[in-house]
RNA sequence: GUGGGUGUAGCUCAGUUGGCAGAGCACCAGGUUGUGGCCCUGGGUGUCGUGGGUUCAAGCCCCAUCACUCACCCCA
Protein backbone atom coordinates (compact mmCIF):
# COMPACT_ATOMS: atom_id res chain seq x y z
CA UNK A 1 0.00 0.00 0.00
CA UNK A 2 2.72 2.28 1.23
CA UNK A 3 4.89 2.86 -1.68
CA UNK A 4 8.23 4.96 -0.50
CA UNK A 5 8.65 6.28 2.84
CA UNK A 6 6.69 8.76 4.51
CA UNK A 7 7.36 12.48 4.47
CA UNK A 8 6.32 14.57 7.33
CA UNK A 9 5.75 17.77 7.80
CA UNK A 10 8.58 19.76 9.72
CA UNK A 11 8.51 19.70 13.85
CA UNK A 12 6.72 22.59 14.95
CA UNK A 13 4.69 23.15 11.97
CA UNK A 14 0.87 22.20 11.26
CA UNK A 15 -1.37 21.43 8.39
CA UNK A 16 -4.32 23.45 9.10
CA UNK A 17 -7.29 20.99 7.81
CA UNK A 18 -10.42 21.56 6.03
CA UNK A 19 -12.54 20.94 8.94
CA UNK A 20 -10.43 23.77 11.03
CA UNK A 21 -10.76 26.16 8.50
CA UNK A 22 -14.20 27.63 8.59
CA UNK A 23 -13.20 28.64 12.30
CA UNK A 24 -9.59 30.57 10.90
CA UNK A 25 -12.28 32.19 8.42
CA UNK A 26 -15.08 33.20 10.85
CA UNK A 27 -11.95 34.97 13.08
CA UNK A 28 -10.68 36.76 10.07
CA UNK A 29 -13.68 38.35 9.46
CA UNK A 30 -14.58 39.07 12.57
CA UNK A 31 -11.20 40.60 13.02
CA UNK A 32 -11.48 42.62 9.64
CA UNK A 33 -15.19 43.93 10.45
CA UNK A 34 -13.96 45.04 13.79
CA UNK A 35 -10.88 46.88 12.59
CA UNK A 36 -12.15 48.47 9.79
CA UNK A 37 -14.75 50.14 12.13
CA UNK A 38 -12.00 51.34 14.21
CA UNK A 39 -10.17 53.07 10.69
CA UNK A 40 -7.62 50.14 10.71
CA UNK A 41 -6.51 49.51 7.16
CA UNK A 42 -4.78 46.28 6.03
CA UNK A 43 -1.36 45.77 5.18
CA UNK A 44 0.63 42.52 3.90
CA UNK A 45 4.77 42.34 4.05
CA UNK A 46 6.84 40.08 3.04
CA UNK A 47 7.28 36.62 5.49
CA UNK A 48 11.26 37.18 4.83
CA UNK A 49 13.66 40.54 5.67
CA UNK A 50 16.89 41.40 6.01
CA UNK A 51 18.37 39.89 9.67
CA UNK A 52 18.77 43.18 10.82
CA UNK A 53 15.67 44.69 10.55
CA UNK A 54 14.85 42.20 13.59
CA UNK A 55 18.52 42.42 15.15
CA UNK A 56 17.67 46.17 15.99
CA UNK A 57 14.21 46.03 15.77
CA UNK A 58 13.61 43.27 18.14
CA UNK A 59 16.77 43.68 20.57
CA UNK A 60 20.04 41.83 20.22
CA UNK A 61 19.45 40.36 23.63
CA UNK A 62 16.49 39.03 23.42
CA UNK A 63 15.69 35.11 23.10
CA UNK A 64 14.10 35.70 19.88
CA UNK A 65 16.62 36.82 18.19
CA UNK A 66 19.62 35.56 20.45
CA UNK A 67 18.36 32.00 19.41
CA UNK A 68 14.98 31.53 17.76
CA UNK A 69 15.39 32.72 14.37
CA UNK A 70 15.40 30.98 11.00
CA UNK A 71 17.94 32.90 9.42
CA UNK A 72 19.58 31.81 5.85
CA UNK A 73 22.41 32.78 3.72
CA UNK A 74 21.29 34.50 0.63
CA UNK A 75 22.90 33.50 -2.56
CA UNK A 76 24.37 37.36 -2.78
CA UNK A 77 25.40 37.55 0.43
CA UNK A 78 22.91 38.91 2.52
CA UNK A 79 21.17 37.35 5.80
CA UNK A 80 18.14 37.01 5.78
CA UNK A 81 15.23 35.73 8.53
CA UNK A 82 11.75 34.71 8.93
CA UNK A 83 9.74 37.09 10.48
CA UNK A 84 9.66 35.97 14.29
CA UNK A 85 7.09 38.90 14.27
CA UNK A 86 5.09 41.82 12.24
CA UNK A 87 6.03 44.77 13.99
CA UNK A 88 9.28 45.32 12.96
CA UNK A 89 8.43 44.80 8.86
CA UNK A 90 5.27 46.92 9.50
CA UNK A 91 7.75 49.74 10.73
CA UNK A 92 9.89 49.08 8.01
CA UNK A 93 6.92 49.46 5.36
CA UNK A 94 5.71 52.97 7.12
CA UNK A 95 9.22 54.39 6.87
CA UNK A 96 10.42 53.18 3.38
CA UNK A 97 7.08 54.02 1.59
CA UNK A 98 6.79 57.43 3.58
CA UNK A 99 3.24 56.22 4.99
CA UNK A 100 3.60 59.19 7.25
CA UNK A 101 3.82 62.11 4.55
CA UNK A 102 0.42 62.12 3.30
CA UNK A 103 -0.72 61.52 6.95
CA UNK A 104 1.38 61.20 9.84
CA UNK A 105 -1.28 59.04 11.83
CA UNK A 106 -1.44 55.76 10.40
CA UNK A 107 -3.33 52.76 11.83
CA UNK A 108 -2.67 49.07 10.33
CA UNK A 109 -3.71 45.58 10.80
CA UNK A 110 -1.68 42.00 9.23
CA UNK A 111 -2.48 38.47 9.71
CA UNK A 112 -0.20 35.98 8.66
CA UNK A 113 1.94 33.73 10.05
CA UNK A 114 5.39 34.45 12.21
CA UNK A 115 8.29 31.59 12.89
CA UNK A 116 10.09 31.30 16.21
CA UNK A 117 12.26 27.93 16.51
CA UNK A 118 11.34 27.22 20.37
CA UNK A 119 10.67 23.97 22.07
CA UNK A 120 7.06 23.16 20.77
CA UNK A 121 4.33 22.57 23.51
CA UNK A 122 0.43 23.31 23.59
CA UNK A 123 -0.08 26.62 22.29
CA UNK A 124 3.37 27.05 20.90
CA UNK A 125 4.53 26.25 17.27
CA UNK A 126 7.52 27.06 15.13
CA UNK A 127 4.85 28.27 12.47
CA UNK A 128 2.16 30.65 14.29
CA UNK A 129 -0.31 32.75 13.20
CA UNK A 130 -0.76 36.46 14.75
CA UNK A 131 -3.37 39.48 14.36
CA UNK A 132 -1.28 42.10 14.20
CA UNK A 133 -2.61 45.72 14.67
CA UNK A 134 -0.22 48.67 15.06
CA UNK A 135 -0.76 53.04 15.33
CA UNK A 136 1.88 55.30 14.68
CA UNK A 137 1.67 58.80 14.97
CA UNK A 138 -0.80 59.26 18.13
CA UNK A 139 1.46 60.03 21.05
CA UNK A 140 -1.53 60.46 23.43
CA UNK A 141 -3.48 58.01 25.67
CA UNK A 142 -6.87 57.56 23.65
CA UNK A 143 -4.79 55.40 21.44
CA UNK A 144 -3.74 53.13 23.91
CA UNK A 145 -7.09 52.88 25.40
CA UNK A 146 -8.72 52.45 22.16
CA UNK A 147 -6.70 49.57 20.78
CA UNK A 148 -7.23 47.57 24.36
CA UNK A 149 -10.61 48.63 23.84
CA UNK A 150 -10.92 47.09 20.72
CA UNK A 151 -9.35 43.98 21.42
CA UNK A 152 -11.83 43.59 24.39
CA UNK A 153 -14.41 43.95 21.80
CA UNK A 154 -12.84 41.24 19.60
CA UNK A 155 -12.84 38.66 22.23
CA UNK A 156 -15.99 39.69 23.01
CA UNK A 157 -17.77 39.11 20.07
CA UNK A 158 -15.90 35.98 19.05
CA UNK A 159 -17.23 34.61 22.70
CA UNK A 160 -13.87 34.23 24.16
CA UNK A 161 -14.86 34.17 27.76
CA UNK A 162 -12.06 33.32 30.42
CA UNK A 163 -9.44 35.82 29.82
CA UNK A 164 -8.36 38.30 31.63
CA UNK A 165 -6.30 41.81 30.40
CA UNK A 166 -3.24 42.63 31.93
CA UNK A 167 -1.53 46.27 32.23
CA UNK A 168 1.20 47.96 33.34
CA UNK A 169 3.16 50.74 32.20
CA UNK A 170 7.15 50.48 31.41
CA UNK A 171 8.11 54.33 31.33
CA UNK A 172 10.32 55.95 29.04
CA UNK A 173 13.56 57.04 28.62
CA UNK A 174 13.22 59.64 31.22
CA UNK A 175 11.87 57.44 34.19
CA UNK A 176 13.55 53.92 33.55
CA UNK A 177 17.16 54.49 33.76
CA UNK A 178 16.41 55.71 37.81
CA UNK A 179 13.84 52.78 38.18
CA UNK A 180 16.73 50.67 37.01
CA UNK A 181 19.34 51.95 39.29
CA UNK A 182 16.87 50.93 42.44
CA UNK A 183 16.26 48.03 41.18
CA UNK A 184 19.97 46.93 40.24
CA UNK A 185 20.85 48.37 43.63
CA UNK A 186 18.30 45.63 45.20
CA UNK A 187 19.37 42.70 43.01
CA UNK A 188 22.97 43.03 44.02
CA UNK A 189 21.97 42.67 47.45
CA UNK A 190 19.69 39.60 46.94
CA UNK A 191 21.70 37.90 44.02
CA UNK A 192 23.12 35.14 45.93
CA UNK A 193 19.55 34.11 46.25
CA UNK A 194 18.57 34.11 42.50
CA UNK A 195 19.11 31.44 39.72
CA UNK A 196 21.61 31.06 37.33
CA UNK A 197 19.21 32.30 34.77
CA UNK A 198 18.22 35.41 36.64
CA UNK A 199 22.04 36.52 37.80
CA UNK A 200 22.47 36.42 34.18
CA UNK A 201 19.52 38.75 33.44
CA UNK A 202 20.68 40.84 35.81
CA UNK A 203 23.23 42.91 34.60
CA UNK A 204 21.48 42.67 30.44
CA UNK A 205 17.96 42.81 31.38
CA UNK A 206 17.17 43.39 35.05
CA UNK A 207 14.28 43.58 34.41
CA UNK A 208 13.22 40.38 33.34
CA UNK A 209 14.28 39.24 36.77
CA UNK A 210 10.94 40.33 38.24
CA UNK A 211 9.50 37.56 35.25
CA UNK A 212 11.16 34.74 36.75
CA UNK A 213 9.11 31.76 38.14
CA UNK A 214 11.47 30.30 39.94
CA UNK A 215 9.89 30.54 43.73
CA UNK A 216 13.04 31.22 45.18
CA UNK A 217 13.71 34.23 42.94
CA UNK A 218 10.47 35.47 43.68
CA UNK A 219 10.62 35.55 47.07
CA UNK A 220 13.85 37.57 46.57
CA UNK A 221 12.83 39.96 44.75
CA UNK A 222 9.07 39.98 46.74
CA UNK A 223 9.75 43.79 47.11
CA UNK A 224 11.38 44.82 44.73
CA UNK A 225 10.77 48.74 43.36
CA UNK A 226 7.84 48.64 41.11
CA UNK A 227 8.64 50.55 37.28
CA UNK A 228 5.02 52.35 38.07
CA UNK A 229 6.44 53.51 41.28
CA UNK A 230 9.10 55.68 39.28
CA UNK A 231 7.46 57.00 36.83
CA UNK A 232 8.15 60.84 35.05
CA UNK A 233 5.35 63.08 35.53
CA UNK A 234 4.44 62.96 32.02
CA UNK A 235 4.54 58.70 31.89
CA UNK A 236 2.94 59.10 35.13
CA UNK A 237 -0.21 61.03 33.82
CA UNK A 238 -0.17 58.72 30.20
CA UNK A 239 -1.23 55.88 32.67
CA UNK A 240 -3.72 57.14 34.57
CA UNK A 241 -5.41 58.22 31.81
CA UNK A 242 -5.34 55.25 30.01
CA UNK A 243 -6.45 53.34 33.41
CA UNK A 244 -9.36 55.89 34.04
CA UNK A 245 -10.71 55.68 30.30
CA UNK A 246 -10.50 51.95 30.54
CA UNK A 247 -12.55 51.91 33.31
CA UNK A 248 -14.87 54.41 31.36
CA UNK A 249 -15.64 52.14 28.82
CA UNK A 250 -16.40 49.28 31.14
CA UNK A 251 -12.82 47.52 30.07
CA UNK A 252 -12.16 45.10 32.93
CA UNK A 253 -8.13 44.70 33.91
CA UNK A 254 -6.12 44.12 35.97
CA UNK A 255 -2.59 46.49 36.93
CA UNK A 256 0.28 44.24 37.08
CA UNK A 257 3.34 45.37 38.14
CA UNK A 258 5.31 42.67 36.82
CA UNK A 259 4.20 42.53 33.75
CA UNK A 260 7.46 42.55 31.81
CA UNK A 261 7.84 41.93 27.90
CA UNK A 262 10.18 40.35 26.20
CA UNK A 263 10.97 42.79 23.66
CA UNK A 264 13.03 45.50 24.14
CA UNK A 265 11.15 47.92 21.77
CA UNK A 266 8.30 48.56 24.07
CA UNK A 267 7.96 52.02 26.05
CA UNK A 268 4.91 53.05 28.31
CA UNK A 269 1.79 50.97 28.34
CA UNK A 270 2.06 47.11 27.80
CA UNK A 271 -0.66 44.93 28.22
CA UNK A 272 -1.37 41.15 27.62
CA UNK A 273 -4.76 39.00 27.62
CA UNK A 274 -4.11 35.71 29.17
CA UNK A 275 -6.03 32.75 29.41
CA UNK A 276 -5.99 29.66 31.86
CA UNK A 277 -7.73 27.45 29.33
CA UNK A 278 -4.19 26.86 27.58
CA UNK A 279 -1.92 25.83 29.79
CA UNK A 280 1.28 27.21 30.49
CA UNK A 281 1.08 29.44 27.47
CA UNK A 282 -1.20 32.18 28.93
CA UNK A 283 -0.99 34.72 27.02
CA UNK A 284 -3.61 34.90 23.71
CA UNK A 285 -2.19 38.41 22.72
CA UNK A 286 -0.20 41.00 24.02
CA UNK A 287 1.49 44.58 22.92
CA UNK A 288 2.32 47.86 24.24
CA UNK A 289 3.80 50.66 23.02
CA UNK A 290 7.19 51.51 21.38
CA UNK A 291 7.73 55.30 20.69
CA UNK A 292 11.13 54.83 20.02
CA UNK A 293 11.25 52.23 17.42
CA UNK A 294 10.62 53.80 13.92
CA UNK A 295 13.41 56.52 14.93
CA UNK A 296 15.62 53.47 15.78
CA UNK A 297 14.47 51.74 12.39
CA UNK A 298 15.45 54.87 10.72
CA UNK A 299 12.37 56.62 10.29
CA UNK A 300 11.23 60.21 11.73
CA UNK A 301 10.40 59.71 15.45
CA UNK A 302 7.25 58.39 15.41
CA UNK A 303 5.20 57.44 18.78
CA UNK A 304 3.44 53.95 18.34
CA UNK A 305 1.32 51.20 19.87
CA UNK A 306 0.28 47.77 18.78
CA UNK A 307 -0.59 44.06 19.77
CA UNK A 308 -0.49 40.75 18.21
CA UNK A 309 -3.20 38.36 19.14
CA UNK A 310 -1.41 34.68 18.70
CA UNK A 311 -4.21 33.34 16.18
CA UNK A 312 -3.60 29.68 16.80
CA UNK A 313 -3.95 30.34 20.58
CA UNK A 314 -7.14 31.39 20.17
CA UNK A 315 -8.37 29.13 17.64
CA UNK A 316 -7.61 26.32 20.41
CA UNK A 317 -9.61 28.54 22.82
CA UNK A 318 -12.65 29.03 20.55
CA UNK A 319 -12.26 25.25 19.60
CA UNK A 320 -13.50 24.41 22.88
CA UNK A 321 -16.81 26.32 22.63
CA UNK A 322 -17.47 27.59 18.82
CA UNK A 323 -18.28 24.91 16.24
CA UNK A 324 -18.71 25.82 12.36
CA UNK A 325 -20.40 23.16 10.48
CA UNK A 326 -19.13 22.80 6.52
CA UNK A 327 -21.80 24.13 3.77
CA UNK A 328 -24.49 21.30 3.02
CA UNK A 329 -25.23 20.39 -0.74
CA UNK A 330 -28.64 22.24 -1.59
CA UNK A 331 -28.72 18.60 -4.29
CA UNK A 332 -27.07 15.22 -4.97
CA UNK A 333 -27.64 14.01 -8.14
CA UNK A 334 -27.56 9.75 -7.61
CA UNK A 335 -27.04 9.01 -11.80
CA UNK A 336 -27.02 5.06 -13.03
CA UNK A 337 -25.66 3.93 -15.24
CA UNK A 338 -23.30 6.03 -18.08
CA UNK A 339 -25.57 8.20 -19.69
CA UNK A 340 -27.32 9.61 -16.90
CA UNK A 341 -23.67 10.04 -14.92
CA UNK A 342 -22.92 12.05 -18.35
CA UNK A 343 -26.30 14.13 -17.66
CA UNK A 344 -25.73 14.43 -14.40
CA UNK A 345 -22.25 15.56 -14.87
CA UNK A 346 -23.18 18.56 -16.97
CA UNK A 347 -25.70 19.37 -14.84
CA UNK A 348 -23.55 19.89 -12.04
CA UNK A 349 -21.29 22.20 -14.07
CA UNK A 350 -24.05 24.19 -14.82
CA UNK A 351 -25.48 24.59 -10.99
CA UNK A 352 -22.19 24.73 -9.96
CA UNK A 353 -21.15 27.88 -12.40
CA UNK A 354 -24.76 29.64 -11.19
CA UNK A 355 -23.02 29.47 -7.37
CA UNK A 356 -25.46 26.23 -6.28
CA UNK A 357 -23.41 23.57 -4.35
CA UNK A 358 -24.30 20.19 -6.17
CA UNK A 359 -22.63 16.92 -5.42
CA UNK A 360 -22.54 13.37 -7.36
CA UNK A 361 -21.21 10.14 -7.50
CA UNK A 362 -18.55 9.58 -9.95
CA UNK A 363 -17.95 5.77 -9.81
CA UNK A 364 -20.21 3.08 -10.96
CA UNK A 365 -22.29 2.64 -7.34
CA UNK A 366 -26.00 1.53 -6.13
CA UNK A 367 -28.37 3.77 -5.42
CA UNK A 368 -28.27 2.50 -2.41
CA UNK A 369 -24.52 3.49 -2.12
CA UNK A 370 -25.41 7.32 -3.75
CA UNK A 371 -28.58 7.63 -1.13
CA UNK A 372 -26.18 6.57 1.73
CA UNK A 373 -23.53 9.63 0.34
CA UNK A 374 -26.13 11.95 -0.01
CA UNK A 375 -26.93 11.97 3.40
CA UNK A 376 -23.87 11.67 4.91
CA UNK A 377 -23.63 14.58 3.25
CA UNK A 378 -26.19 16.28 4.43
CA UNK A 379 -27.63 16.77 1.09
CA UNK A 380 -31.30 18.53 0.89
CA UNK A 381 -32.25 16.42 -2.23
CA UNK A 382 -31.15 14.19 -4.62
CA UNK A 383 -32.32 13.76 -8.11
CA UNK A 384 -32.66 10.22 -8.79
CA UNK A 385 -31.85 9.88 -12.93
CA UNK A 386 -31.37 6.10 -14.60
CA UNK A 387 -32.12 5.05 -17.42
CA UNK A 388 -36.10 5.10 -17.40
CA UNK A 389 -35.97 8.76 -16.38
CA UNK A 390 -33.79 9.43 -19.37
CA UNK A 391 -35.96 7.74 -21.77
CA UNK A 392 -39.30 9.18 -20.22
CA UNK A 393 -37.78 12.70 -19.66
CA UNK A 394 -38.99 12.89 -16.18
CA UNK A 395 -36.95 11.89 -12.98
CA UNK A 396 -37.88 11.74 -9.20
CA UNK A 397 -36.41 14.76 -6.94
CA UNK A 398 -36.64 13.51 -3.22
CA UNK A 399 -36.68 15.73 -0.22
CA UNK A 400 -34.20 13.86 2.05
CA UNK A 401 -35.91 15.63 5.36
CA UNK A 402 -39.62 15.15 4.61
CA UNK A 403 -38.83 11.81 2.36
CA UNK A 404 -41.02 13.59 -0.40
CA UNK A 405 -40.63 12.80 -3.98
CA UNK A 406 -41.50 15.16 -6.98
CA UNK A 407 -41.15 14.83 -10.60
CA UNK A 408 -39.26 17.06 -12.41
CA UNK A 409 -38.91 17.25 -15.91
CA UNK A 410 -35.75 16.81 -17.19
CA UNK A 411 -36.14 19.50 -20.25
CA UNK A 412 -34.37 22.58 -19.09
CA UNK A 413 -34.14 21.22 -15.47
CA UNK A 414 -31.34 23.66 -14.41
CA UNK A 415 -33.76 26.01 -15.42
CA UNK A 416 -36.68 25.06 -13.42
CA UNK A 417 -34.54 24.30 -10.51
CA UNK A 418 -33.21 27.68 -10.39
CA UNK A 419 -37.32 29.16 -11.06
CA UNK A 420 -38.72 26.66 -8.24
CA UNK A 421 -35.79 27.87 -5.54
CA UNK A 422 -35.33 24.13 -5.19
CA UNK A 423 -31.64 24.23 -5.39
C1' G B 1 18.45 24.11 24.98
C1' U B 2 16.67 20.87 29.70
C1' G B 3 13.31 17.27 32.05
C1' G B 4 8.83 13.87 32.29
C1' G B 5 4.96 11.11 29.53
C1' U B 6 3.17 8.78 24.95
C1' G B 7 3.62 6.39 19.82
C1' U B 8 -0.79 -0.45 17.96
C1' A B 9 -6.47 0.22 12.08
C1' G B 10 -9.14 6.52 9.47
C1' C B 11 -10.49 7.88 15.10
C1' U B 12 -10.53 6.44 20.53
C1' C B 13 -7.91 2.76 22.71
C1' A B 14 -7.14 -2.83 24.71
C1' G B 15 -3.11 -6.33 24.12
C1' U B 16 -1.43 -10.90 30.45
C1' U B 17 4.96 -14.06 32.62
C1' G B 18 7.79 -12.63 25.29
C1' G B 19 4.02 -17.43 21.86
C1' C B 20 -0.74 -16.67 15.07
C1' A B 21 -2.66 -8.50 15.58
C1' G B 22 -7.68 -7.02 18.82
C1' A B 23 -12.44 -3.99 20.38
C1' G B 24 -15.78 0.10 19.71
C1' C B 25 -16.78 3.89 16.33
C1' A B 26 -15.92 5.11 11.21
C1' C B 27 -15.51 3.00 6.34
C1' C B 28 -16.86 -0.72 2.26
C1' A B 29 -20.22 -4.57 0.42
C1' G B 30 -24.68 -7.27 0.87
C1' G B 31 -29.64 -8.20 3.11
C1' U B 32 -33.53 -4.58 -0.42
C1' U B 33 -31.55 -6.38 -9.07
C1' G B 34 -33.56 1.57 -8.24
C1' U B 35 -34.25 4.83 -2.51
C1' G B 36 -30.57 7.48 3.14
C1' G B 37 -30.74 7.44 8.79
C1' C B 38 -32.55 2.13 12.40
C1' C B 39 -31.58 -3.13 12.19
C1' C B 40 -28.99 -7.76 10.50
C1' U B 41 -24.75 -10.26 7.93
C1' G B 42 -19.96 -10.11 6.00
C1' G B 43 -15.17 -7.45 5.24
C1' G B 44 -9.33 -5.45 8.86
C1' U B 45 -8.54 -1.36 5.67
C1' G B 46 -1.98 -2.57 10.05
C1' U B 47 5.81 -1.87 8.14
C1' C B 48 2.53 -2.33 16.18
C1' G B 49 6.57 5.51 14.66
C1' U B 50 11.64 4.20 12.48
C1' G B 51 16.51 1.62 12.70
C1' G B 52 19.42 -1.74 15.25
C1' G B 53 20.13 -5.51 19.31
C1' U B 54 18.78 -9.83 22.69
C1' U B 55 15.82 -14.41 21.78
C1' C B 56 13.81 -20.57 18.83
C1' A B 57 10.18 -16.53 19.02
C1' A B 58 9.51 -9.24 20.24
C1' G B 59 3.69 -4.90 20.01
C1' C B 60 5.95 -6.43 24.84
C1' C B 61 12.90 -6.63 26.86
C1' C B 62 17.62 -3.35 25.55
C1' C B 63 19.93 0.76 22.63
C1' A B 64 19.44 4.62 19.25
C1' U B 65 16.43 7.83 16.54
C1' C B 66 12.06 10.58 14.93
C1' A B 67 7.46 12.55 16.15
C1' C B 68 3.68 13.99 19.45
C1' U B 69 2.67 15.78 24.29
C1' C B 70 3.26 18.26 29.10
C1' A B 71 6.43 21.28 31.92
C1' C B 72 10.92 24.55 32.39
C1' C B 73 12.58 28.75 29.49
C1' C B 74 10.21 32.46 26.58
C1' C B 75 6.22 34.47 24.22
C1' A B 76 1.29 35.27 20.62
Amino acid sequence: MRIGSMIQLIRGFKDILPGEVALWQHIERTAAALFAAFGFDEIRVPIMEKTELFARGIGEDTDIVEKEMYTLDDRGGDKLTLRPEATASIVRAYIQHKLYAEDPLRKFYTIGPMFRRERPQKGRYRQFYQIDVEAFGMAGPYIDVQMIYMLHLFFQRLGVSRTQAHLNSLGCPVCRPRFREALTALLNKVEDRLCADCRRRQARNPMRVLDCKVPTCREAVADAPAIVDYLCDDCQRHFQSVTENLTQLGVPFELDRRLVRGLDYYTRTTFEIQTDVLGAQSAVAGGGRYDGLVETLGGPATPAIGFAVGFDRLVEVLGQSLKIENPKPALFIAALGEAARRKAFYWCAELAAAGIYVEMEHADKSLKAQMKRADRLGAARVLIVGEAELASGKANLRDMATKVQAEVVLAGLVDTLKQQSIV
